[in-house]
DNA sequence: TCCGAGTCAATATT
DNA sequence: AATATTGACTCGGA
């Protein structure tokens, strides 16, 4: 826990730490609105209530950390780095930017294509199993096979070259620019990031060890048939296990004995070790939604692993996502079955995975990721198949074993039915302006006081416990350091796959274009910035009136019509305006926003 | 009580 | 239809 709080605390005033919180804070704002809200910001914003809200004094001590910092624990003790595992190593092969990626991919694939019919690893590094890598040394770079999620610690040094695959992120630039402008402001640091230094933790082994877990794992692999699965580029999808796919378990006693266990810790659910047990929420069906435990020691996905072993999270998911692409399995799904947890859930952590020395009980979510990678294919394809139609059909007992925290209970809203079927859960959505506003003081005080929550609280309209949501979220979130820039993991998965698949004979010119233009440094990115920036007028207006409207009452404050008092809101403030938190919006706006164009800026800026 | 971690799950985007 | 985002809930520590 403390790291997590120093790094919060080194986090703060540092500039890298506002990057990144600029970076998060950007990030949203992008959608559409950008160059109304751009412009309206600052004009918006309650007047000055900024002011009343002290700036809290943040912690000063933050400033020194600087690069390195979060991640960094570091340099304890030496150790090495396992950073990240990889700096990766350039994969020559491609010409294309940074991305080695796809050199990796493409590899990989290919990898993975044969793995039923691969032998080699059989000694002792399994080829799938391989995440676990006894020997350290023989891995090859990259492959994800050989790739280890894990090292041991010793590995670090060589580590690098194993890798060698898998992370784009090197390539880190190059998307700026895709956000334009913003980008620029943000970038920098993390790309690296965090999960690559992470120097690990604890023991040193050597040698080791291949745990248990992992040797059982290996045996599977020997029981994979060959052919059996083939994998065929096309992929299986894990939806139609046809009977064939059974028949191969045949083949592979081991396998079987490992499904049977999965299956039956699927079915049997007879513990209920958690303690809330998630009420179907909705009154429909009584779903089973996430039937698997987490907690069923004999299921081999809940393999423990070492000490020792440090995984490599960020490729482990590169991996995953490669392995969901590929197989056309839907985040849902993998989620839901292999994990236990909701999808949104699995496709956050698949893009901002925490360094492993970094997790406390979130581990156990990636250690079934790689437990779950490092088993056969078919087996790998098996488990998802059998959990869902046992989970079928064992559903009506099995409680599900969420993870921690499963939200059983409704809110005060619906006063109506009682526990019927659901309330739903309202959701709350800032509005633009209550975000913006927020994201303008985040920007500038992370953890602002009690006092001046509750002033901007007010000021904002919003409950204390949402801006107090709304701050603690932002620093945790801006404190993973955020891949902004780099492609999603599915992105990345598809563009690899693409590549792979098509042909990995001929790159014609235009798949290199791609590539390059994808990784590359320059071109915009394909999403979002240039369309954001490109004003279309109209709807601006739009927005703009909207947002005009609001600042009035804001300003105004209760004025208008809608003030009501639902919530509980009092009476606010007759804050002054002051000059100072305008100006404090205004430059974040602009810079933010809307860096290039100078319009809004200098309209902004007139206008005050 | 307050915070951070880990998630959920409703929404938004793609 | 799938994936990404995100406000809020639940836990465990301090």
């Amino acid at each position: 826990m403390e790291s997590s709080r120093t790094a919060a605390t080194s986090t703060n005033g540092t500039e890298k730490s506002r990057r990144r919180n600029t970076d998060y804070l950007q990030i949203d704002p992008s959608s559409t609105f950008i160059n109304n809200t751009g412009r309206g910001f600052a004009e918006e914003l309650p007047e000055n209530f900024l002011d009343t809200i002290s700036p809290h004094p943040i912690t000063p001590s933050a400033s020194t950390s600087s690069a390195t910092s979060a991640t960094e624990e570091p340099a304890t003790s030496s150790a090495p780095q396992l950073a990240s595992l990889a700096p990766m190593s350039m994969s020559s092969e491609q010409p294309s930017s940074s991305f080695s990626s796809a050199s990796l991919l493409s590899s990989s694939y290919e990898t993975i294509k044969n793995e039923p019919e691969d032998y080699r690893f059989s000694g002792s590094t399994a080829g799938l199993l391989s995440p676990l890598h006894v020997d350290s040394r023989r891995r090859e770079s990259h492959d994800f096979n050989t790739s280890p999620y894990i090292k041991e610690e010793e590995d670090l040094d060589g580590s690098h070259l194993l890798m060698g695959g898998i992370r784009p992120d090197t390539p880190t630039n190059d998307r700026s620019t895709d956000l334009g402008s913003i980008s620029s402001l943000l970038n920098e640091d993390h790309h690296t990031n965090t999960i690559g230094q992470s120097p690990s933790p604890r023991s040193t082994f050597g040698s080791d060890p291949t745990p248990m877990i992992q040797r059982q794992l290996i045996k599977n692999e020997d029981g994979v048939s060959p052919g059996s699965m083939g994998f065929s580029k096309n992929h299986q999808g894990y939806q139609k296990p046809r009977n064939g796919d059974r028949m191969e378990y045949e083949k592979a006693p081991y396998q079987r004995s490992l499904l049977n266990q999965a299956l039956s810790s699927v079915i049997s659910t007879p513990t209920i070790s958690s303690s809330n047990i998630p009420t179907p929420p909705s009154a429909h069906i009584a779903q089973p939604r996430r039937i698997y435990s987490t907690q069923d020691s004999n299921d081999p996905l809940n393999a423990e692993i070492g000490d020792d072993i440090y995984i490599d999270t960020k490729d482990l998911c590169k991996r995953i996502a490669f392995e969901l692409k590929n197989h056309s399995i839907p985040q849902a799904i993998f989620a839901e079955r292999i994990l236990c947890r909701s999808q949104g859930t699995l496709s956050d952590l698949l893009r901002n995975p925490k360094p492993w020395n970094k997790l406390k009980s979130g581990r156990e979510t990636f250690r079934r990721m790689y437990n779950w990678v490092a088993q056969p294919l078919a087996t790998r394809l098996a488990i998802l198949d059998m959990k869902t139609e046992d989970v079928n059909r064992a559903s009506g007992m099995s409680p599900p074993t969420p993870a921690q925290n499963v939200r059983t209970h409704s809110f005060r809203r619906s006063t109506s039915d009682h526990d019927g079927p659901v309330s739903k859960r309202p959701r709350l959505v800032f509005t633009d302006i209550q975000k913006r506003t927020l994201q303008a003081i985040f920007k500038e005080t992370q953890r602002p006081s009690r006092e001046m929550q509750q002033t901007i609280a007010e000021h904002l309209r919003l409950d204390l416990s949402t801006v107090a949501n709304f701050f603690m979220n932002a620093r945790r979130r801006s404190r993973l350091g955020g891949n902004i820039d780099e492609p999603t993991p599915f992105q990345q998965m598809a563009e690899m796959y693409k590549e792979g698949a098509i042909a990995t004979s001929n790159h014609s010119a235009e798949q290199r274009e791609m590539i390059e233009r994808g990784f590359g440094v320059s071109i915009p990115g394909p999403s979002h910035s240039g369309e954001l920036l490109n004003g279309d007028s109209h709807e601006d207006d739009e927005e703009l009136d909207e947002l005009n409207d609001s600042e009035l009452a804001y300003e105004e404050d209760v004025e208008i019509g809608d003030e009501e008092e639902e919530d509980e809101e009092q009476a606010n403030g007759d804050i002054l305006p002051t000059p100072k938190v305008e100006e404090l919006e205004e430059k974040t706006v602009i810079k933010e926003e809307a860096p290039d164009d100078g319009e809004y800026g200098a309209t902004k800026l007139a206008a005050n």
